[in-house]
DNA sequence: ATTGAAATGATATGATATATCATAATTTGG
DNA sequence: CCAAATTATGATATATCATATCATTTCAAT
């Protein structure tokens, strides 16, 4: 990842949340960067080990899950629940809202893609759903496969 | 749940792992029986304590897991990965072939439904991946939200 | 019966996550 | 500006989920 420029992701972050009225600490903001300098999913654990390293401060792991749940909050963080790891929402720098988010996860490399499936499927989708009278809180999607690079490396 | 004939059920599992050369033990046979009697999803430690009420024998959680991996392993159980829980198959005794589970868990009162969403729909949704050249494992999709009786009781 | 393979038990340990109370930092209202 | 209130963070303990590994038992096939 990282081919991004950080340093504008992050004061957009920072931006968005002063209009929301949420304060993005000097440790949120930084457990918010290891998440997007890294190139995987991250567990809690992780992201606290990093911290360590990259900031040469200790960091005790309840905090993290704490700031964790803060970013997520705030749309800056996702959790995928099928590997119980963290990482950096894709679209903080996008102007436009954002929308659920539907991850492709590859299972060899660990990398993940956050896409953008067509809005039509996922809207057809949420009618299939409340026609079986449930009322969908979040179609999160966390699709696992094999990533392109993958796919040619095997 | 148990609405219907669990007893039918086992039976029908029991022929399916026949047919496949799977020894369905009776250790194995009585995990999945816990599980088709529960009303929502359980972890492998409260199938362990069930086990242990229902039959009156101890039981290593580690083997819950392995006869677990082993029901998962014949498509009579399945894992929601977004709670680490397990569920029985609602589909064995149907006679179709099975095809890849689609849930939706309610995050009030913790049920769940294992539907069918339209075909042409998941099959769209492949497509839709294929599309950024990620090729699937298997688009098993869990869903959360409010069911039908938790909407009315709020 | 003997042997080999599969299943289960037993023990240890790793990995993920939450509860709770204490302390520090920041905001707010006078 | 200060005190009180709120919010954030630290520290400690413990719950919860899962795997590794080696020993023992069961079962099927010869």
């Amino acid at each position: 990842m990282a081919t991004f420029d950080i340093d504008n992701v992050l004061q957009q972050a920072e931006r968005s949340c002063v209009e929301h009225g949420a304060r993005l600490t000097s440790k949120r903001k930084h457990i918010l960067e290891v998440l997007l300098k890294a190139e995987a999913p991250r567990s809690a654990y992780e992201i606290a080990e990093l911290y360590r390293q990259q900031t040469d401060e200790n960091i005790p792991v309840m905090s993290v899950y704490r700031m964790l749940d803060f970013l997520m909050q705030n749309s800056l963080v996702h959790k995928l629940a099928s590997n119980n790891k963290f990482i950096a929402c894709a679209h903080i720098a996008c102007s436009h809202s954002h929308q659920t988010p539907q991850f492709l996860i590859c299972d060899k490399c660990q990398q993940v893609r956050e896409i953008g499936v067509d809005k039509q499927l996922i809207h057809a989708l949420e009618e299939s759903i409340e026609h079986n009278h449930f009322q969908l809180n979040s179609p999160q999607l966390e699709l696992h496969g094999v990533c392109e690079s993958c796919q040619q490396h095997s």
